[in-house]
DNA sequence: GCCAACGTTGGC
DNA sequence: GCCAACGTTGGC
C-alpha cells in the first residue's frame, strides 16, 4: 500500500465538495501533467491512501485523507469538447489522460498548513516542499505520512 | 497582482 | 535535438 498527496484548489473542488458527493466519491479528473498522469495510471492502487491538499487558497495545506476507490481509467473530461479540461489530442481509441476515483476517508480535525509542514525538520526532504514543485499528484513516504498525521 | 519555476510547443 | 517563447502553477 502506497501513500500519496493530491492537490486541488478549494475554489474549484475542495474537501467539502467531496464530502457532499454520493458515496463521498469523485473522479480525480483534469490532471494534465504527464508525470502526475503516469503515477495515477501506473502506480496508484485501489486502497492506497492520499492526503487531500488545498492549494492556491488563503491557507494551503493538508485537509483530509482520501482512499483510491477505483484504479486508473481514461479521463472522459479530455474527450468532452464542452469541458474546460478538453484535449483534442485525446481520443476514445487512444486516451491521453487518466483519472482515478477517490473516496473521502475523513477530514482532518484541522488544516495542517504548508507553513507548519515547512517548519518540520523531519519533513525537509518531502517532495511537496521542494523548490518549484508543481506536481498535483505525488508520492508520500511512510515516514512522512505518519509524521504528518502525528501533527494533527 | 507579482513572480519564480517549470512544462510544452514549434521553428529551425 | 536545441532552445526561445509562451502558458501554467501556486505561494505570497
Amino acid at each position: 500500500m502506497a501513500y500519496w498527496l493530491m492537490k486541488s484548489e478549494p475554489s474549484v473542488f475542495g474537501i467539502d465538495d467531496l464530502a457532499k458527493r454520493p458515496r463521498k466519491t469523485e473522479p480525480w479528473d483534469g490532471v494534465r501533467n504527464y508525470q502526475a498522469r503516469n503515477m495515477m495510471r501506473d502506480e496508484m492502487k485501489k486502497g492506497d491512501l492520499a492526503f487531500f491538499y488545498h492549494s492556491s487558497c488563503p491557507e494551503p495545506g493538508v485537509v483530509g485523507i482520501v482512499k483510491v476507490a477505483r484504479e486508473a481509467y481514461p479521463d472522459e473530461s479530455a474527450l468532452d469538447p464542452e469541458s474546460k479540461y478538453h484535449d483534442p489530442k485525446s481520443t476514445p481509441d487512444d486516451p491521453r489522460w487518466y483519472c482515478v476515483d477517490v473516496r473521502l476517508e475523513r477530514k482532518l480535525s484541522r488544516t495542517i498548513g504548508l507553513a507548519e509542514l515547512k517548519a518540520q525538520p523531519a519533513l525537509a526532504g518531502m517532495q511537496l516542499l521542494r523548490r518549484g514543485n508543481r506536481l498535483s499528484v505525488m508520492p508520500v513516504s511512510d515516514a512522512e505520512w505518519e509524521y504528518i498525521l502525528g501533527l494533527e
